[in-house]
DNA sequence: GTCTATACCAGGATAGAC
DNA sequence: GTCTATCCTGGTATAGAC
């Protein structure tokens, strides 16, 4: 990948990120990567292309984190690696994540694989615990991640302390 | 307002949620409300005043219903009830909510003085029950109302049984 | 790989008649 | 209140040269 590929790709994820996708012309993005619009059709085919490859950049990333937590034997250590996730996303990673809680909520984009895998873990993982409703004590765990992940992405809120309120009520000290 | 009015209103709101504001064009929205376009920017302005007109409808019904619940005296009947209103959203609502929700990733679009009071009133709440962290404890409540929500209107699975698994942790029958 | 020039269309919005 | 006709900007995308 050239330099001005790598240009294009990062100007149009925050570009994406902070106005939407339908609202970030293409112009726009070629303007401030400094690079010709045709040049961004070359590479990308079209505006999907470029979003497509966006996508499944910051995807393989989110993936690895996945699946570490996924690996992890012991039960509570599972279910509290998976609460702490959205604690420990890094700054640099905010504007892939609106992007894609941004999408969303647009028909038809949202493909978890890599959720549902981990929703599986949860549930075994409450299983193996005795919980009562394994099923729904995993979806529940899903809900707080994602409803933590659009504080600390929408609001500019410190969230840190919230984390042990979460884990005291799992008795995972 | 007029039938015609009131067709616009419906299937904007409709679109809006569905495709997003950007997608739907006013085009398709007049073809669809059997209307003139030029009608559309005749009540509303522009696009914007039509999608302001259709937020400010929604949430006049969306206040009364947390008013309702702010207005609830005993602390635990209070919380009982702000966890449990995501749970009551009537399909009828369900595109309302999905606009709001997607219009939320949008740079500069929530302005929730409802969802506010609402926390802090919860607060106030957690405080007489005497927990440790009533703020954190307001805020995992209003995170959880979210996730809930979201996962309600984004895929269409039934959450009625985890309403349980909630109040059970917040002993809360 | 990259740029320039350009085609082409669709979107938002307005004017004026009824 | 409503429709028809129209303007004009700006957006996506392509062709061809370097």
């Amino acid at each position: 990948m050239t330099e001005k590929q790598r240009k294009i790709l990062s100007v149009a994820l925050r570009r994406f990120a902070q106005d939407g996708f339908d609202s970030t012309s293409t112009n726009s993005i070629a303007k401030e990567s400094e690079v010709s619009e045709g040049l961004i059709f070359r590479h990308y085919k079209n505006k999907q292309g470029l979003l497509d490859a966006i996508i499944e950049h910051g995807m393989c990333a989110a993936s690895e984190y996945i699946e570490n937590v996924i690996a992890i034997e012991d039960p509570k250590s599972l279910i509290k690696a998976a609460i702490s996730l959205p604690f420990q996303i890094d700054e640099s990673e905010y504007d892939f994540w609106r992007l894609m809680y941004a999408l969303k909520w647009q028909k038809g984009v949202y493909n978890n694989d890599a959720f549902d895998d981990l929703n599986k873990s949860l549930e075994g993982a409450f299983k193996k615990l005795g919980y009562k409703n394994p099923k729904e004590e995993a979806e529940f765990v899903e809900v707080i991640t994602d409803g933590v992940a659009t504080g600390i992405l929408l609001k500019d809120a410190d969230f840190s302390s919230m984390l042990q309120v979460i884990l005291n009520k799992y008795d995972l000290k």
